[in-house]
DNA sequence: CGAGTTTGACCTGCGC
DNA sequence: GCGCAGGTCAAACTCG
């Protein structure tokens, strides 16, 4: 199931993560007596402890999206009950940031971060973070998708799956982005596209269309990545979505076993995507 | 009335 | 140690 790659996924993480000196909450707040600090330290994890991956996506491309004045009237929408709980200016942004909760099961540490891109006001940069080996919670509406939504993952394989690097990674990536995009087709959206993905030289590719969840966004035009790799100047703008993995040598381990992925995500490494797409095609044109 | 939002206060992490 | 910025809490409020 998609739970368990992504348990998989940050356990992996936190494996390559929680070495000693960066392990567990801080002296500070493992001493205090205080019931509410005491509270709030349980609750308040260590920032370290949490993975994130950044998704940026189009405003106009969300649905019920609305603004009043600086604020966002509702978040984006997918498919997991977000709950707001707190609201911050940015130092820096003209925009402020929403903070959501997981509300889909109860006690999920799921959260996300929701503000507007100080380069692009007309993106949204969201944030999905959780902790480490929690499970996210099964999607609340599973509905009109009979490919793989309830066994794809949630939003954090959105955030997995879509999301080349962290924003933290970015100067690291940076060289990759001279790297070629290559489309596959071109058909409308009205149907689950069949071989929309995108291919780097040292990337892994994926099938949008199998992370049905991800079309939860209900877009009809491009949902971008925030990632270097992604500019909106190197994807064809014919409403193509694409969904790129760049494989750093440090995250291919993350990979290694990928029989923990759902049945569901399909993923190409270089060159067997393209074959991939190639017997499709003849198989299409075999059977038509 | 329950669920979600707003918002000021408080806590934590981090750089200096 | 101090101050700043980001993140979270929780009471009050709104909405359906």
């Amino acid at each position: 199931m998609g739970g368990r790659f992504i348990n998989n996924f940050f356990s992996q993480l936190e494996e390559s993560e929680n070495s000693p000196e960066n392990s567990g909450d801080s002296p500070r707040s493992a001493v205090s007596n205080d019931t509410k600090i005491a509270s709030t330290s349980s609750s308040k994890r260590s920032r370290r402890a949490i993975q994130k991956r950044v998704v940026s996506v189009p405003i106009k491309d969300i649905e019920g999206f609305r603004l009043k004045g600086d604020q966002m009237s509702a978040p984006p929408s997918d498919s997991w009950a977000w709950r707001k709980y707190g609201q911050k200016p940015i130092k820096g942004s003209p925009y402020p940031r929403g903070y959501y909760r997981c509300s889909s099961s109860k006690g999920c540490p799921a959260r996300k971060q929701v503000e507007r891109s100080r380069a692009d006001p007309n993106m949204l940069v969201v944030t999905y973070s959780c902790e480490h080996n929690h499970p996210w919670p099964a999607s609340r509406n599973h509905h009109h998708n009979n490919n793989h939504h309830a066994a794809a993952a949630p939003a954090a394989a959105a955030a997995n799956a879509a999301t080349s690097v962290s924003e933290e990674d970015e100067e690291e990536e940076e060289e990759e982005e001279k790297k070629p995009i290559i489309n596959q087709t071109n058909q409308s959206h009205e149907i689950v596209p069949e071989f929309k993905f995108a291919k780097l030289d040292d990337g892994l590719l994926i099938q949008a269309s199998e992370f049905g969840w991800f079309t939860d966004f209900e877009s009809t035009s491009c949902i971008m990545l925030e990632s270097p790799i992604l500019t909106e100047d190197r994807i064809s703008t014919d409403n193509e979505m694409a969904m790129i993995f760049t494989m750093r040598e440090d995250d291919e381990s993350l990979f290694a076993d990928l029989g923990e992925l759902p049945e569901c995500s399909t993923v190409f490494r270089r060159g067997i995507a393209q074959r991939e797409a190639e017997q499709r095609r003849h198989s299409l044109a075999t059977t038509s």
